[in-house]
DNA sequence: CGGGTCGATGTAATCGGTTACATGCCATGC
DNA sequence: GCATGGCATGTAACCGATTACATCGACCCG
């Protein structure tokens, strides 16, 4: 039972160690106590050079890297943060990761994925296994009620809400202008001199889609139009049909701003089977600016998000909440605001160069694609 | 420093219990041990129908979650897996994500991702980091040479290798038969009619890129053709430019075989700028089916890899050696082959109706957009 | 009635680190 | 010459679970 008895082989590249080495082993054969050896390691503590030495050349020789679960239990923190998504596609998948990798990445922190959740109860299940595996949590889900379902889990470590609309509630949330965006849309539009600018908007229930259609319907009602509306489901076949039923209306739209891109790209297709012209015709706007919006002919004028700097706030925003958490402070609630910018295409009108900027503020960047 | 000076509220709601319950907590409110809760709460050993109740209400009281961190630390296992993977973006990163969920989820394992490394350095460093984190490890580096890579951390828990031809070495990997789908997209074009198919392939030292290409020389040499090549880096733009050089060439191609989709997007521009009918002057095809594609008009006929399957089998495969690592035996560094699928639409010739299959049982599937 | 079996439970070692505290030593100051 | 202080180091108690092993009754059988 004494120290010395470890089976560890001594050569770093002869016979392979079944076992990793463990601090003890290290210790051991460096002559030293555990403690020294975790100080060299860290870097905390006085060691004297010598020590230092003999610890790192028997680090090499076990080729011993730290065990990270242990040294999570006793310092009772992961440097990990959990991330719950629901089932994201595309782009917008793969960029907020990158935006939450990079973040993570340049605070040292990992990032432990679970995705394509749908129920409260797979949400709640994924909450509950994360105990004790992570510091934090970035949640979205966007049919359900963050706050409701970080409640639990907010006690015991930190959650940020990503979210259509910033989280209600008491947790700390990031979200998107959706509304504010969809006002600068639909406002471009009518500036372009639209008299009758119709909304393709997405299914009801969704946060995203009512915030939206909240924006565009405060719009036009400033600018003295009807409002004109169809539903989709933020799909390329939706967006085509609902196109479709504007175009029979007695009263057909001059301009259409749809609620995603993707939407918008169905609406295109209806729109040049109608042998109507783009943008002289009809204007179209979208929402998201995904990668094949530009590439469209015309291109399309749409309002951009950049879903990686989401991320990437929302990490930023943690860690800081993660940080104050063991300072004792308690981590403000408040929920942060991105606003989309609104990029304009040929999908729109772009004569009227350099004239006046879009309302309340919102950036604005012209585009040859 | 009995066992009863726990400082945990007893109201579940009331007061807010700053440090979450741990299991002597529970046994001790239960008036148990934490044997017993242990095995109550693992349904391991017998356990007196009383008792169990005790400790079940003790835990909702208290509302316990066990700490994950720490039994992985008694049980020698995480339940996770790291996944390391290179700068990856839009409908591969996400698919391929998705399928490793959706896999490691059916499992009970947990997905513990870094992203967006490029040089050895960085792959190093998160395999290092993640020691003690993980079960195993999924890693895909198109660059770099999986196997000496990942050698060191091999020898301590598994690893599979995601290439594109399959991890050399001895790790275990699954890669994608690339030269085989370039190959019946190449037999593809000739035997609709081409007698001089070109290929736009991707970056020399990719070995993707280089695995369709020797697909492409090999099917152009068997059709006693003269190979025609240009050089692209995958993207559009490229795409884009290495097409007006194949049409400012004497002998003008009368097929071309893209080595993505993303340049075969980019080609099609070209070819229509330049005023050409696809496919009647010049037939085009791709590769990995992006969503895109099907979208395309005329819809663009191109190899299928199912990212998602991809995913799923490495996941499995991966799970598979964990378990018979546990078991101690060794765990086969076999490659699995996934192969492509050959989707023919309308940038291709699809006359030639219910005809003779493609070469190499590569399965075949027609679409209308 | 003694010994053996089985079921229910508790005690304490263990996983691999960190770290508060104790110890030993040497140099300095008075 | 002795108290003092600071550096270098070691010992052992954690972190929060699992689990091998010991214990203790109750019950059955010869």
């Amino acid at each position: 039972m004494g120290l010395g008895d470890h089976s560890v082989t001594t050569s770093p590249s002869g016979g392979r160690p079944l076992k990793p080495a463990t601090i003890r082993d290290v210790a051991s054969r460096a002559a030293v106590s555990v403690a020294s050896v975790s100080r060299v390691l860290n870097g905390a503590g006085p060691v004297a050079l010598e020590t230092r030495d003999r610890v790192m050349e028997a680090v090499r020789e076990l080729s011993y890297v730290p065990h990270s679960g242990a040294r999570s239990l006793s310092m009772r923190r992961t440097d990990t943060v959990g991330v719950i998504l629901p089932d994201l596609h595309g782009e917008f998948f793969s960029e907020l990761i990158r935006g939450l990798d990079r973040a993570a990445r340049e605070r040292g922190l990992h990032l432990l994925v679970s995705s394509s959740h749908d129920d409260e109860a797979e949400v709640e299940a994924a909450l509950g296994s994360m105990r004790g595996r992570v510091d934090g949590i970035i949640i979205m889900s966007p049919h359900l009620d963050p706050a409701s379902v970080a409640g639990g889990m907010a006690r015991s470590v930190p959650v940020v809400a990503l979210s259509g609309d910033g989280g209600r509630g008491d947790v700390a949330g990031i979200g998107i202008d959706n509304a504010g965006g969809a006002r600068a849309m639909t406002a471009h539009l009518v500036e372009g001199g639209a008299r009758r600018v119709a909304h393709i908007r997405g299914p009801s229930g969704h946060s995203e889609a009512e915030a939206r259609m909240a924006g565009y319907a405060a719009a036009v009602a400033e600018a003295g139009q009807p409002p004109m509306v169809e539903t989709g489901d933020f799909t390329q076949a939706s967006g085509y049909r609902a196109m479709h039923a504007l175009l029979e209306r007695r009263a057909r739209p001059d301009a259409v701003f749809a609620a995603n891109d993707t939407m918008a790209i169905g609406a295109l297709l209806a729109i040049r089977e109608a042998g109507l012209r783009l943008p002289e015709d009809i204007a179209l706007g979208g929402f998201d600016d995904v990668p094949m919006a530009a590439l469209l002919r015309p291109a399309l004028t749409t309002m951009r998000i950049s879903i990686a700097e989401l991320g990437e706030r929302a990490l930023a925003r943690l860690a800081g909440a993660i940080q104050s958490r063991r300072a004792a402070a308690p981590a403000d609630p408040e929920v942060e605001i991105v606003r989309p910018l609104l990029v304009v295409r040929q999908s729109t009108f772009n004569h009227r160069q350099g004239e006046g900027q879009s309302p309340a503020s919102f950036s604005q960047e012209r585009q040859d694609a």
